[in-house]
RNA sequence: GUACCCGUAGCUCAGUUGGAUAGAGUAUCGGCCUCCGACGCCGAGGGUCGUGGGUUCGAAUCCCUCCGGGUACGCCA
């Protein structure tokens, strides 16, 4: 059960219109649009007098008639053409404060009904260093990850590492084009397996018959042509490595560090299953299955016999299935691959591969440069990861003071608090905006972490941090919340549509729900901070108070980054010069 | 050509599924540090919600037209 004020006002809700005999879908109520007026609102009159054909006034009229009687409620009225507008009382409110105090869980439901979900993201290539295509993959995805689970869901998150297509072919026929034979392999790095790959992408966008080498290359691979393997298990495990290390500087987890190969099995018996179905065909070579309306076939096998990613991704819609038994399998794919997934759903329902299985794909936008096109570096190349994690690690050195300017700090200390602030900074921007609408990245403006930034809700951290300290942290369990002024009741207000957020950022697979209250609540903190004292309250009973307050500000804010998967200093460092 | 997405303040974006006076950040201008951390707070200006129609008590939101932008469309992944 849910500690939240929503809640509880809607199950009031919920008693009276059963009482009057209405349907109690309409008796929801929300956060007020009008703050001047009150505190929540319900517009269901309105909708239930259109279905009904009677006055919204007067349902609503009856409705606040029931409302009055609830001590709750400090003043109801039904406005306009029928809004019933709800102000609590600043009991109730500040009673809810001190039982969501008391709850680890901040008075967050779990759901009712725990499922799988396996998800499906970060998408890394072999011999490819990650680039900000990947990021939005890795930060989205883990931001979902840590949602979900706090929800109370289970997740088995899958890398889904690219290590099995015509790449792996180019870049294997790179390596004997220049060494004669893979001998040499084993002793390449991840550098040098890197150079062969783009030394294998220009060659094969130039000349077809090097590209026709690499396919004939890619399909003995995949046969199991013992030299190529051997090969290949170095490339990728050099890979892995070096990758497995970029995540780690983005704090993305993967349970599964699986990848195309490992579903290499699965897709003949993909194959034969469909063949057995009657439901695939050969078309100009390939095994094609033809899909509903006007999509394009999906192409299992392709005319030189090499298996196609569609067809891998669908072997692993299986594999989730019968080995991970997944109730709903969640892609964070950037959204141009939307057709990609549609296909597959589709031939994995004709296939009947994992019946009542909710495949979804969260498609997301791209990271845009200031053009608005397809973020690039200034002279026009791929901005890879490692790059843009030191550009931001950069700016912030420009306002932290470094070791030898402040006292009983080390390097590693500052080194890992401008780590802390560089990511957060990265991945807020990212998480800030609804994910299918990619953003715009400001290279000028990165060095700013003022308003709506990850910096700012860690500098609001780091402030309550200092008070508590001051406070001593020990002895704020006592005490009973109060409300003693206006900043102290919005404040507790927007602490109380906490449950209500995770629910909806949990629905909607969307942490811009997130990011957004976190700052919201950060800045409602800020708003109360600076006109009221807490130290030096009016009385010990408002101190008492607005410490645990503060207290609940700091740790739900702590969570909520958490969520995001960013970190929370314990202390923001200023340069003393720095103005 | 076919399908899908987008157009909201100078700029970057929200807008809880049809509700009241469309909100943030940034930028600009003005105020607030002898007082818990000013990476902060308060205030001001800034809008034909691309266009034209329709649906209804009520539209940024739903339907249609047009204009402008984007993306994807059989053997790359």
């Amino acid at each position: 059960m849910s500690l939240s004020l929503e809640n509880t006002i809607n199950q009031k809700m919920n008693n009276i219109f059963s009482k009057l005999g209405l349907d109690t879908k309409f008796a929801a109520v929300k956060v007020s649009d009008r703050p001047d007026l009150s505190d929540f609102q319900c517009n269901g009159a309105l909708a239930l007098a259109k279905i009904e054909h009677k006055n919204p006034r007067e349902i609503a009229s009856l409705i606040a008639a029931e409302l009055q009687s609830d001590s709750s409620f400090a003043k109801i009225s039904v406005d306009g053409p029928g809004f019933i507008n709800i102000s609590l009382s600043d009991d109730f409110i500040a009673n809810n404060m001190d039982e969501i105090a008391q709850d680890e869980r901040f008075g967050v439901a779990k759901v009712e009904k725990p499922i799988t979900i396996v998800m499906d993201f970060g998408g890394p290539n072999v011999a490819k260093a990650l680039h900000v295509g990947h990021l939005r993959s890795a930060v989205i995805g883990e931001a979902i990850q840590r949602i979900e689970r706090f929800a109370g869901n289970k997740v088995i998150s899958d890398v889904h590492l690219g290590d099995w297509g015509t790449p792996m072919g180019m870049i294997l026929a790179e390596i004997i084009n220049q060494d004669g034979d893979l001998s040499k392999t084993e002793s390449y790095n991840i550098d040098e397996i890197s150079a062969f790959y783009k030394k294998a992408n220009i060659r094969c966008k130039e000349d077809e018959q090097a590209k026709e080498k690499a396919r004939i290359i890619t399909a003995e691979l995949q046969n199991g042509k013992p030299e190529y393997r051997k090969a290949w298990q170095h490339l990728r495990k050099v890979s892995v490595d070096a990758i497995k290390k970029n995540y780690e500087a983005l704090d993305a987890h993967f349970d599964l560090w699986l990848g195309e190969s490992d579903a290499h099995e699965t897709c003949g018996k993909i194959v034969a299953l469909a063949a057995q179905k009657g439901i695939s065909e050969v078309d100009d070579g390939a095994t094609i299955i033809r899909l509903e309306g006007n999509k394009p076939p999906v192409i299992l096998v392709k005319s030189d016999g090499g298996f196609g990613y569609q067809l891998t991704d669908i072997a692993t819609i299986k594999m989730r299935y019968d080995d991970l038994h997944a109730d709903e399998i969640l892609y964070v794919v950037d959204k141009r691959q939307s057709l990609h997934f549609e296909q597959c759903f589709e031939t994995a329902d004709k296939l009947g591969i994992a019946p009542g299985v909710k495949l979804q794909h969260i498609g997301f936008g791209t990271v845009n440069g200031a053009d608005g096109k397809p973020f690039k570096t200034r002279d026009g190349g791929v901005m890879n990861l490692e790059d843009l994690i030191t550009l931001s690690k950069n700016k912030v050195r420009e306002s932290i003071p470094t070791a030898d300017e402040v006292d009983g700090y080390s390097e590693a200390d500052i080194e890992k608090l401008v780590n802390q602030i560089a990511i957060g900074a990265i991945k807020f921007q990212d998480l800030k905006n609804n994910i299918a609408s990619g953003y715009v990245f400001e290279l000028d403006d990165f060095a700013k972490f003022e308003g709506k930034t990850g910096p700012y809700i860690q500098y609001a951290i780091a402030r309550i941090n200092s008070i508590l300290r001051k406070a001593g942290e020990a002895n704020i369990k006592e005490g009973k919340i109060v409300i003693t002024n206006k900043e102290e009741r919005d404040l507790a207000l927007k602490i109380a549509q906490l449950n209500a957020i995770i629910i909806r950022a949990h629905n909607e697979k969307e942490p811009s729900v997130i990011s957004d209250y976190a700052y919201t609540l950060a800045q409602s903190f800020s708003t109360f901070y600076n006109v009221s004292s807490i130290m030096n309250a009016e009385t010990t009973e408002a101190a008492a108070s607005r410490l645990k307050l503060a207290k609940m500000v700091r740790d739900i804010l702590k969570q909520l980054l958490y969520l995001l998967g960013i970190e929370a200093p314990e202390v923001m460092l200023k340069k003393a010069s720095a103005e």
